[in-house]
DNA sequence: GATTTATGCCTTGACCTTCTATATGTGCCA
DNA sequence: TGGCACATATAGAAGGTCAAGGCATAAATC
């Protein structure tokens, strides 16, 4: 897996982190491919942004991390989500929606819009 | 108008700006009050943003900039699009359309999702 | 008419955060 | 031996925010 590019604006990667972890405990590697899969080829989370991403969100107390072995034996880094990234997660995918929301009204503007 | 906080992810203001010059040839201030209009009130632009995009997005020769009058008799620099910006429009609009319903297909992920 | 205050409009510089690139390290398995 | 799964660290670029400042017009006050 030779991830490429992402084209994630700044700021939505942690909302996606959270919503795959809040699906139960996994570890980094396994959180990129779960993101590729799901949107399809479109999402493709470069380990370099990634495994920043997932300290960040431990040291803000969101995510909680520990190792244990992977199903096929190795250890790996597992996380899961905190109380506290649980409302971060709601927080954020409603603002997420806000956002698109704003975002596709203005994009409907149309020469008349007042 | 005291411009608060957009919270924008990163990226995403450049788009929304070749957007509302694409409808015709606006100066910054205006820019700023459509966004707030047209999203009602989600989007507000704080002018250290704006302009600093403006002049970034007229850098890559996406936008043409040239002083002019407003109607209220005030000098403006107004911005049109180049045939550059058209072309750079439409490639972002498309992805952020592909980006959005991608992060969609995430957040609708529950236990099952393969 | 003169003085203040508000508002429209633009600019810049220092700072922070996030993403990227890149390089490195380790254990498992063929 | 080599490749893959999985992790870490560092440095750098890009974009956004804040804070501050400047100037012109308009409205309000005296």
């Amino acid at each position: 897996m030779t991830q490429t590019k992402s084209d994630l604006p700044q700021g939505t990667l942690d909302l996606l982190i959270l919503k795959v972890v809040a699906l139960g405990p996994v570890h980094g590697y396994a959180i990129a491919q779960r993101l590729d899969q799901a949107s399809r080829g479109v999402v493709q989370v470069p380990q370099g942004s990634l495994y920043p991403a997932l300290h960040r969100l431990e040291a803000r107390g969101l995510l909680a991390a520990g190792w244990d072995q992977t199903e096929t034996g190795r250890d790996a880094k597992f996380y899961r989500l905190t109380r506290k990234g649980r409302a971060q997660l709601e927080k954020e995918a409603a603002g997420w929606q806000r956002l698109t929301e704003a975002v596709s009204l203005i994009l409907k503007l149309s020469e008349g819009g007042a």
